[in-house]
DNA sequence: GAGTGGTCTAGACCACCCT
DNA sequence: GGGTGGTCTAGACCACTCA
């Protein structure tokens, strides 16, 4: 797929991916509008270079993001509600990045940031082997322009970091703090529940509001188990959506 | 796909899924444990008369499903998740369904049924037309063992449904009785909230509880909008899970 | 080096929708 | 009938993992 400004440097998706990410900015810049049919596969095959395959993965995506819906026999449609859902759960996106893509800038306060033995809890989950016995353990908020809108609970095992790693030197994202020591999570595994706060017990100072807790387990591309997390996100300040499939 | 017994009735789903179907039942049969290697991808192609870009598909499903774990140089796993999710969000399923994953029997208690006008909320969630004004309207609580778990509050345009309908005859699942009028859903768009009981106003005896609130609105494998409908899950009594990738 | 999955292509044919 | 997407195949080549 050639292009006019080619500066790919490290991380070269596949076409699809690619392709998706063009077409996404141009849906985001008007270029159609909601309702309007896209050019059939064929077209964006052409005008693209790749192959019809190729352009059915990328708008694959689109659709399982909800931005277009494809229909068979009429063609491909810019849906109704792709600009709405603020964040698709089934993408995997670190917490800064979803306050951002709610429009506020990310910030972390961090409440705990400890090395110390897991707990058999956490042992199993991160399927821990018997000679890793302890985690890197932070409790943080996360504020959305100053303000706290989630709380989260963390665990990564010491084997991953490495042994020269000092605690106090984390201040951000836990995600970053993984993608410099090359383990960043492609994956994770999450359970939905709904809590009320006088359930977490720190942090917290409206007793009676209410979170969604994402319990989740992540892990890298070759399998391995690098971050358990309970997040806790402040109900009516989130939008999670679904798109779901029969 | 050639099989000992075909005895495929009217809905044949395309390969990748039949064959996804087939090897699920190997997996649940036992047939290989957890953190086992299935055959190569070629292999399975040959053994099912099927090309490698279908076993792809149907092993691409199974790791959506979290069943399996499909790893660059070394071969596909069984996943040591894969019994633990009860109910992965992005497959559409009715309550009846997921009641049923849970172990339960399901069962409707209708609090009201009927039809009225459609508030101009309900319109513009339906994309109702000038000419439909009214919506079959449902207030229900879902039952596990006899037990209330789950509530609902559903809205259906009557044009779906056709003049003759009659409100009294229903009494199971909504997803059913789509069907019967050949408007089955195949895709939703949920949001998730999570929600006390004090909110929801009827059907709940227990004012401090905690609930999982998918709001969603369903449409047909042609575009058309079916349902909206906002389900209060009771908290704890259900598992939710979503395999969330980058 | 051998074996595995990851990506992409070209082409065929089918199913759906409109007029 | 003509145009669209839906499915499936065969084959090529690349990237990863392990011995």
């Amino acid at each position: 797929m050639p292009t006019s400004s080619d500066r790919v440097l490290k991380p070269v998706r596949n076409l699809p991916v690619q392709l998706a990410d063009r077409l996404r900015e141009r849906l985001l810049a008007g270029e159609w509008q909601a309702g309007d049919r896209l050019p059939t596969e064929g077209q964006l095959g052409q005008e693209y270079g790749v192959s019809r395959s190729t352009v059915r993965g990328a708008l694959q995506l689109l659709e399982n993001q909800g931005r277009t819906r494809t229909r068979h026999g009429l063609g491909t449609f810019v849906a109704a509600f792709g600009g709405e859902i603020k964040t698709s759960l089934p993408e995997l996106q670190s917490m800064s990045d979803i306050i951002r893509a709610h429009g506020f800038e990310p910030q972390m306060r961090f409440d705990t940031a400890e090395v110390r033995p897991a707990t058999d809890v956490e042992r199993a989950r991160l399927q821990l082997d018997r000679d890793t016995t302890d985690v890197f353990a932070t409790q943080r908020a996360v504020l959305a322009d100053g303000e706290a809108v989630a709380f989260s609970d963390d665990q990564i095992p010491v084997g991953v970091l490495g042994r020269d790693f000092d605690p106090v030197t984390v201040d951000g994202s836990l995600f970053e703090l993984l993608r410099a020591h090359d383990v960043a999570p492609t994956t994770s595994v999450a359970d939905i529940h709904a809590v009320s706060a006088t359930s977490i017990g720190w942090g917290v100072h409206h007793p009676g509001s209410i979170f969604l807790l994402l319990d989740q387990i992540h892990y890298t591309d070759k399998g391995l188990a690098v971050l358990a997390s309970k997040t806790y996100f402040a109900e009516g300040r989130f939008q999670f959506s679904v798109l779901r499939v029969r």
